[in-house]
RNA sequence: GGGUCGUUAGCUCAAUCGGCAGAGCACCGGCCUUUUAAGCCGGGGGUCGAAGGUUCGAUUCCUUCACGACCCA
């Protein structure tokens, strides 16, 4: 705070006058009968009764001996009404409030005579002096920084920023009652792990001091989701925070709020069933219409999602059957579409930096690419039927890759054998691989149910179900350079 | 990593083809007992993002840096 700015000056002037006549600036509690929205809706039953409200001075307008004040809590805001008739000396102590205290007010509920909802107050308390300027009431606070840094003053100063907030919760409590009505447990996972695994991503690296050991956060919690199916827990899942070290840009943030569920004797074609489903429900609930619009876009959900084969899209986009190609042939057409294949050491590595340019920014309307490359994939069961493809799907919405589904491999044996080709990887120098977790290997050597899992990027979402721009306008302190 | 744009009062924003830095809100003083972006009168507040350069003179032009937004890899 600066100590030096005038206002911060008149504010101190205001606390010590305060002081001075006997009143705690900082009092303990407050009980108040009502909140401001209550005055509101339910002012039939309410009018010329005593009620008490407490909020955040936002508005002051004096006129001498009255002064309207307009507070505003976590539901809505309503004018008070102070005058000296009613309040006699104790009328002083507004003159020493400021925009942005904390008050307690009880008094009469009752109509101005141009329809406003008013409390003719009786008594008031400060609950809490401000000592810093809030921004401006009018056009509230845009600048970006300000409002990613400082959200505390976001919130008080754009209303719409607390709504985001507000559906934000909803949503995810809608996501977790879905899932319940389905039976699933919810359960919790380390974050701090051993070996990372689950995903292709950079992790952050921490230690432990009294076991001396090397310990990374969560890039995602597959394997350990996976010991649940294996230990008998039919259906689970687990909503936190997932850690990436990756740069950051409109739709990627360090830390995010990730969904991965499993279910015991289903496939992906089961997974798919759940986010339409999913989907269905978010949208009636938080759309209120099969159309979505986003950032001027509008997808329709009327024929459900539409269901692409990755090799097939890729060919609509490139005119190039990669299906069999040789991995020297897959890097001459990456060059040819002039693709930065630098520290890719697989055709599923290429293929699918092909795949980001090319078929991604197209995707718009909700979509399921299928049937992912085999060598991309080593925690994927073999499509039946199919030769170098694995049971994967990653559904799309504007552009926007939003989960990712697996027919999970069951096969210890099969398991084994993937793990060793992405240590082989490793040692070529790709890092971001699967790295071979030998206890995950036993448990599964127990015996592991067909598994159908999914995993889905709760931020993204969000963004695109609220029709927000980027990752930090959903995630409250996101991260910042 | 590259490109474009931006950073001026507590907040939202102007302005200066290089010549005394402005408005609205907020703040201070005065008047005002049903106002509501209250009103009227008067007033204070600026290291013009930082450093360097060009110039008689730089907020303005140039260079570098920091931070941010958008686009691209």
């Amino acid at each position: 705070m600066d100590e030096t700015l005038d206002q911060v000056k008149f504010r101190k002037g205001h606390l010590d006058e305060l002081k001075k006549r006997g009143i705690n600036p900082y009092p303990y509690k407050f009980e108040r009968t009502h909140t401001t929205e209550d005055l509101k809706t339910k002012f039939d039953s309410l009018e010329n009764k005593d009620v008490s409200v407490a909020g955040r001075v936002m508005r002051i307008r004096s006129h001498g001996k009255s002064t309207f004040l307009d507070i505003q809590d976590a539901f809505d805001f309503v004018q008070i009404y102070l005058n000296k008739d009613t309040l006699s000396e104790d009328y002083e102590v507004v003159g020493l409030l400021d925009i942005g205290d904390f008050i307690g007010v009880k008094g009469k509920l009752m109509k101005t005579r141009t329809g406003e909802v008013t409390i003719l107050v009786e008594g008031m308390t400060v609950l809490a002096k401000s000592l810093h300027p809030l921004p401006e009431k009018w056009h509230g606070l845009s600048d970006r920084e300000d409002r990613y840094r400082k959200r505390y003053l976001d919130l008080i100063a754009n209303e719409e920023s607390g709504e985001v907030f507000k559906k934000r919760t909803l949503i995810i409590q809608e996501i977790r009652n879905f899932l319940n009505e389905r039976g699933f447990v919810e359960v919790e996972t380390p974050i701090l792990q051993p070996q990372y695994g689950g995903g292709f991503a950079k992790p952050f690296k921490t230690y432990q001091e009294s076991l001396k050991k090397d310990l990374f956060l969560r890039i995602a919690y597959e394997l350990y989701l996976k010991r649940l199916i294996i230990g008998g827990m039919e259906k689970v899942y687990e909503i936190g925070k997932d850690f990436r070290n990756e740069s950051v840009d409109r739709s990627h943030n360090p830390e995010f709020t990730m969904l991965e569920l499993y279910q015991a004797y289903a496939d992906y074609y089961d997974m798919m069933e759940i986010v339409e489903a999913l989907f269905e429900r978010l949208m009636i609930r938080f759309v209120g219409s099969k159309e979505l619009e986003y950032q001027g876009e509008k997808v329709s959900f009327e024929k459900g999602w539409q269901r692409l084969s990755y090799y097939w899209v890729l060919q609509e986009k490139t005119g190039i059957d990669f299906k069999g190609l040789s991995f020297s042939e897959i890097k001459k057409q990456a060059k040819k579409l002039n693709i930065d294949i630098d520290g890719l050491y697989t055709s599923g590595k290429v293929l699918d930096a092909i795949f980001s340019e090319v078929v991604e920014p197209t995707i718009d309307k909700p979509t399921f690419i299928m049937d992912y490359p085999k060598d991309i994939s080593p925690l994927a069961k073999d499509k039946r039927d199919e030769e170098g493809v694995v049971e994967r799907f990653e559904p799309f919405l504007f552009g926007m890759e939003i989960g990712n589904a697996y027919s999970e491999l069951n096969d210890p044996i099969e398991q084994r054998k993937r793990f060793e080709g992405q240590s082989k990887l490793r040692e070529k120098g790709d890092l971001e691989t699967e790295s071979l977790d030998e206890d995950f290997l036993t448990a599964m050597s127990y015996g592991m149910p067909p598994t159908g899992g999914l995993g889905l990027g709760i931020d993204r979402i969000i963004m695109i179900l609220l029709n927000q721009p980027s990752i930090r306008d959903v995630i409250l302190f996101p991260q910042l350079k």
